[in-house]
DNA sequence: TAGTTTCCCATAGGGAAGCTATGGGAAAGA
DNA sequence: TCTTTCCCATAGCTTCCCTATGGGAAACTA
């Protein structure tokens, strides 16, 4: 592969990322692996994230206080940290679903225009 | 204003500047000023593009090969420096756009997820 | 005509946030 | 026993935007 593929594969356009865990994570208490494969699932294969983007992206949240983490086995008994929105968390969400949309019509504006 | 005000500013969601730029520049050749102003009206006042960002994405644009650049007074009679898309550029503007398309719908996904 | 505003270009330095590469460990299945 | 799957995590790099800064020429304004 070439050295320009950041442009190839299909990622996740910075400062979404965050927007995507704490919108899956607002269905239920979730483990970092869980949310990787939900967002996959949902964006019908769209969407990769990739565990060297999701695990800093989690611990940035928690710092920030938007999400806690336990330590709890998984379905398939294995040793797995589960993740769940603060209040903060879901008020943050709010702010950035907003935010997505009023810019991402923007954008669209622009693209659309003839 | 505090520090972290990143997020208070409406800004250009990262990776979408080249493809607004080129977009503006599919509707003819225009000086940097003027794609900032012309950015700034069709998205209703939403997107700012600060000089900052727009000048060292216009050289970006010029080394890669998507615009080329002539200097010409403008209609004000400044000195002004005007871009136009090349072919490689317009051909980088179809796939930005369709891509931007098919990201923004997956994430629209999974933020419309209940 | 001196001063201010508007227009127009450009770079340096810094930070945020993604990616690649890497490493590990434990359960399950072959 | 060996491989696969599941699950966590960090280090180092890169891209790209922002802030701050600087300059210069036309045009308006007092």
């Amino acid at each position: 592969m070439g050295k320009n593929d950041r442009q190839s594969k299909t990622e996740i356009p910075p400062g979404t990322l965050c927007l995507l865990i704490l919108k899956t994570l607002a269905s239920g208490p979730m483990h970092g692996y869980g949310i990787a494969q939900r967002i996959h699932l949902l964006s019908k294969e769209v969407l990769e994230v990739e565990e060297g983007s999701l695990y800093p992206a989690l611990q940035r949240m928690l710092i920030k206080g938007w999400v806690t983490a336990e330590w709890h086995p998984s379905e398939n008994n294995r040793r797995a940290r589960y993740y769940s929105l603060t209040k903060l968390g879901r008020k943050q969400m709010g702010t950035e679903v907003s935010e997505f949309e009023k810019v991402t019509a923007a954008i669209q504006r622009v693209i659309e225009t003839p």
